[in-house]
DNA sequence: AGCACGCCGACT
DNA sequence: GTCGGCGTGCTC
């Protein structure tokens, strides 16, 4: 007789078949196994998933019941905890099981077929274990701070979840590295998790992890998990967790939901970064769900940065005041002459009209040319001008498709839009009037590039022994931005550039801002950080300090020359508290009178939000379904209940409206409780489906929930 | 999401 | 006469 098993797959919460599909099988198989089954022509990976609790009377016809196609052998189930976290996310995100549990597998189990995957496993198992090398008990013992011993008693001491308040400079790594080697070396086959906010950060830290316990644990010790990763590499490295032979899985925001089955420590680096946001599918934290999973292993969670996010700050006030997270503070950095850079703001109200590079900045950044000391200068804004336009007509150069203007790219005489990729040559005259004097307004990186090699023209590199520049070789300036390090190792080859010394001056976006270590740089300018003070986000502030302290990181890493170590901000508002406290470095002050601001606006982490968003090809249908399924909320079974702590704002067009010919439209849900907003959000959903059968949803062409959105 | 089926315009 | 556009509908 055959038995039949509730199977997940990859359906998404749009189509009816949200919940698991039920298949036959001979033998009874275990939740968590992986199997393939037969969906209509297809046949597709799935998991065994736990019965319903409630055993609902499924009203399948037993006829239409197919048999699964195979199991997949020699792959473990995986584990009910790992189940659990997958069924948290989906419900709180607001998706299915089945989409969450299928994008957490490696695509290749999707895609290979049971016997090319058999000889897969067998050529895994074959490597596996050859290579382990003497245990070597010698515990690296590299000197800890003060400060780090500290941070690290704390954390033996107290369960967590613990966020490690550190400056940039203070030495979080090593904590990591320090509290990644106890667990190794106190449990045989304790796991850990390791996360970073961008791939690019992966190498430096794979390096330093990789350096530390492979000699311990052998070659197989450290695996990574991100996207850049070829399909074969991530299945090599998510079965070697899953079996567990893999000790350390570093990796990106995925990780999170990587199968370890013996995980006893998560670790967040950089955890206030907005990329642990995932920002499509299932719009889930990889760092809430870091805490979430944490608390459902029992392992313990770390998250660290010198900018923490003000909802983790929050959380980590003093338990006397209802604080849940520990935290740990490292405010110093370390090296012989660390002193943090020294914030100085350029009060732009009384410098030459219109100039872009104040003199003072262009004066600070001579005097480290002639000392043969580095300055990075960054924009948040690539391309040459973010529009171009015609005098006369007043003509701009808006994107066909969108509600944006074209980028002027100068390099290939292109006007580029940043949302849908439009392209077009640069036209010779403007298109409206025919007045040939059209001009770039506003400035990217690249002319910002252009305009600093005409300010350094007559600037000479001293000590040059260059015959070809007998009185010194000009200034080499460099750009770094998604449009210079599009190429695969380009960005590696640039930096590498600048670390050996064969750039003066380093011109780029944020980019350049994150992570990367530059040692022989002494002064970091941001030349117009001002929009980020007044925009209608409200994470915008907190979004620019913390770009703005890590910014300043970047200065003066080099303990020997870090005395000299500048951070410059031109602005027009120089007495703006924002500005006040980044020359203090004061992270706490900058962030209490944010969160005292959002108290008083009941705003995050205050209140709890949700948006709704919705595309059509006319704006009117994206906000007649939402508005439509706003007013059939209130038709919902016990709806008197459901509504009572919770705001449903009118549906608005997105702030990129139109994007490749697309109208967009949002709402906003918000409570002031989590539990509340949850509570809607489930039961509304069935609403937002039935909605799109109605005739307000004809015409709809996509909608999504995202909870915890980091931009409304 | 795929992948069918199904009914109307320009090509070998 | 077909090839193929993407509009609706279904998948245990």
């Amino acid at each position: 007789m055959s038995h039949s098993l509730p199977v997940l797959v990859h359906t998404p919460a749009h189509s009816q078949v949200a919940g698991p599909l039920t298949y036959l099988s001979e033998q009874v198989l275990p939740a968590g196994t992986l199997v393939r089954v037969p969906l209509g022509q297809r046949e597709l990976l799935g998991v065994v998933w736990d019965a319903p609790a409630d055993a609902a009377p499924d009203h399948l016809d037993p006829e239409k019941l197919r048999p699964i196609a195979g199991r997949l052998d020699g792959i473990a189930p995986l584990t009910p905890a790992w189940r659990q976290l997958v069924s948290f996310a989906a419900n709180y995100y607001q998706r299915s099981a089945g989409e969450v549990a299928l994008a957490a597998l490696p695509p290749q189990l999707r895609d290979l077929n049971t016997l090319q995957l058999a000889r897969r496993l067998k050529r895994h198992a074959n490597a596996a274990g050859a290579d382990l090398p003497e245990r070597s008990i010698a515990i690296y013992s590299v000197a800890l701070t003060v400060e780090q011993t500290g941070a690290i008693a704390q954390f033996n001491q107290q369960p967590g979840p613990f966020l490690l308040f550190g400056a940039t400079g203070s030495g979080k790594t090593e904590v990591y590295l320090h509290s990644v080697q106890q667990l190794l070396a106190s449990d045989p086959s304790a796991q850990a998790i390791v996360m970073v906010p961008e791939i690019n950060l992966t190498p430096q830290l794979e390096a330093r992890f990789m350096a530390r316990f492979n000699p311990l644990y052998g070659d197989n010790a450290v695996v990574s998990l991100h996207s850049g990763m070829t399909p074969a590499q991530r299945l090599k490295s998510w079965l070697a967790a899953h079996g567990g032979g893999a000790r350390i899985v570093l990796g990106t925001r995925m990780a999170v939901f990587a199968s370890l089955p013996n995980l006893k420590l998560i670790i967040v680096d950089e955890e206030h970064d907005p990329s642990y946001k995932q920002q499509e599918g299932a719009r889930y934290s990889a760092r809430d769900l870091a805490v979430y999973r944490g608390r459902l292993e029992g392992a313990k969670v770390l998250l660290g940065s010198a900018t923490p996010s003000l909802e983790s700050w929050h959380h980590s006030r003093p338990a006397s005041q209802g604080g849940r997270y520990v935290r740990l503070e490292m405010p110093s950095r370390i090296g012989a002459n660390a002193a943090l850079p020294l914030v100085r703001r350029v009060d732009m109200n009384h410098q030459p009209k219109k100039c872009v590079i104040s003199p003072p900045l262009l004066d600070a950044i001579v005097q480290r040319v002639a000392r043969g000391e580095q300055s990075m200068v960054f924009l948040n804004r690539r391309g040459y001008a973010p529009v171009l336009h015609c005098a006369d007509c007043d003509w701009k150069s808006e994107c066909p498709h969108c509600s944006a203007y074209r980028v002027f790219h100068k390099i290939d005489r292109t006007l580029r839009c940043h949302h849908c990729g439009f392209t077009e040559r640069v036209p010779r005259a403007c298109p409206a009037c025919g007045n040939p004097d059209i001009a770039p307004l506003g400035r990217g990186t690249e002319r910002l590039e252009e305009h600093l090699a005409e300010l350094l023209a007559g600037v000479r590199r001293p000590n040059s022994v260059s015959e070809l520049w007998p009185e010194g070789e000009p200034v080499r300036i460099a750009r770094i931005d998604a449009d210079s390090t599009k190429l695969k190792g380009e960005l590696e080859s640039q930096l590498a550039r600048v670390h050996s010394g064969e750039v003066d001056v380093l011109v780029g976006t944020q980019m350049i801002a994150k992570g990367h270590d530059f040692r022989r740089i002494t002064l970091v300018a941001a030349v117009n950080p001002d929009n980020a003070l007044f925009s209608s986000d409200f994470r915008a502030p907190e979004r620019l300090f913390s770009l703005l302290m890590q910014a300043a990181g970047r200065a003066g890493r080099d303990a020997d020359i870090s005395g000299q170590s500048e951070m410059w901000v031109q602005t027009f508002h120089p007495k703006h508290p924002l500005f006040e406290a980044l020359k203090r470095h004061d992270y706490p002050a900058f962030a209490a009178e944010q969160l005292k601001e959002r108290e008083q606006a009941a705003m995050p982490p205050f209140s709890f939000q949700a948006l709704v968003r919705a595309e059509a090809r006319t704006q009117e249908v994206a906000q007649g379904f939402l508005t439509a399924a706003s007013a059939a909320a209130s038709t919902l079974p016990d709806a008197e209940h459901l509504l009572v702590h919770i705001t449903l704002y009118p549906a608005v067009p997105m702030s990129m409206q139109r994007v490749a010919n697309v109208e967009r439209a949002q709402m906003l849900v918000e409570s002031p409780s989590r539990a509340a907003l949850q509570r809607f959000l489930t039961a509304w959903q069935a609403v937002l489906h039935a909605t799109r059968q109605q005739p307000e949803g004809k015409g709809l062409m996509r909608w999504a929930v995202d909870v915890d959105p980091l931009a409304i």
